[in-house]
DNA sequence: GCGCCAATTATTCAAGCGTATAATAAGCTC
DNA sequence: GAGCTTATTATACGCTTGAATAATTGGCGC
């Protein structure tokens, strides 16, 4: 009987390889298809291999947790750049965060399946606090931004204050848009995002959601 | 060896004891953990019982899953109806979603649990489905009867597009409020909730988040 | 092109899984 | 209080699980 031929990957490769296997198994089969074997056999190498690059299951896991809070913040910051005025990056953060890549029903799957170990395992509660500061963070810095080009003075405190509502209502309308992804039209549940930032600011309406690059 | 003596129980609070212990397990241990021994041993039965009482594991499931969402909707809409005035009504609807029992951890956790599912498993999305659109229902119900009160002229789809606003607001605020329970007080959360949703049915503050009965 | 190191495979293990079946005791009916 | 029904227990079965170990093979340094 003849051994299988096989490929040595550079470590970063293979993992990367075995994370993305991971994420594979869970949206496909849920955390408890995820199994060392399916996960082996989607990434085309043997069970064994998965404790020689992590310590255990649970640590692989862990990183897959990162790497798809990375994938989904990184997202929405890219699109953010882009933009010219501080106006026009406000408005990309939030139409990205209910746009396609963000609002898949697979990242929807993978993210529920890690909040529900949140309470559990003290791992993923860090790697969530984590990610939510940053987020909020990167929201209250493009906030200010915004106010500061449109000379509207805004406290400190008020600025949080808004980018918790914010955080909530784009939270909110990713969540519901990607579990109903049938029930709207793409470009309309970003219009109702823009047009409730607009409200949540007390902002003109269309200052936001009207037209612009 | 003798043989444990038991109590025959009604088909209805056994079913009751039964679902419960699989919250139980679900919240303590996460999907992996609730297994038929863990969920029968938390029940004080034997893991045989189950399955005369659910054709497998999977329909105990669906029936926890309908479990915690009824009891979350509950919660909302028996806090509502004992408000006076259409008003009142919408504001103890907003405030009991993001108030105990409704933003417990424990509820979290299963929630997010059955939320990972509703894309492998069509029966988890048609609980899902059911579920969320009585909820906007009620939200719709709750936002017209508030705007005739206040004899504001707002068409049907403008309040179904401020439902769908609305709904996603209060279920962000739910969810960060649970996720981060420690970063807010309690009454801080409802605050900022009120003051949201005045801006996203463009109130003038203090309209709904003033003191009131 | 040879040796060496470690990345990878193959195999094994005990524990735990969901389910099926048979034995038994609880408690209603009469 | 005897008898019948069935809710419940007990036990067994075949499979899968995560992890440990031993055997091998790929590819780099020389």
């Amino acid at each position: 009987m003849n051994r299988r031929t096989y490929h040595r990957a550079s470590e970063a490769e293979r993992r990367e390889d075995l994370i993305a296997a991971t994420l594979d198994c869970i949206a496909e089969f849920g955390i408890q298809g995820a199994t060392v074997r399916q996960i082996a056999m989607r990434a085309g190498v043997t069970g064994g291999l998965i404790r020689h690059y992590f310590a255990g299951k649970d640590q692989m896991l862990h990183a897959a947790y990162r790497k798809v809070m990375a994938g989904m913040t990184e997202a929405a910051i890219t699109a953010a750049i882009e933009g010219e005025t501080a106006r026009s990056r406000l408005r990309r953060f939030i139409v990205a965060n209910v746009t396609p890549p963000v609002t898949d029903p697979r990242t929807l799957s993978l993210w529920a399946a890690f909040i529900s170990h949140i309470q559990i395992d003290p791992s993923f509660a860090a790697i969530h606090r984590e990610n939510y500061l940053s987020f909020l963070e990167a929201l209250e810095t493009l906030l200010t931004a915004f106010f500061a080009e449109e000379k509207r003075v805004v406290s400190r405190a008020q600025c949080h204050t808004y980018a918790i509502g914010l955080n909530a209502l784009v939270d909110g309308l990713w969540l519901e848009g990607t579990l109903a992804a049938d029930t709207f039209a793409e470009h309309e549940l970003a219009e109702n995002a823009l047009i409730s930032v607009e409200a949540l600011l007390r902002l003109q309406p269309g200052e936001l959601s009207a037209e612009q690059r």
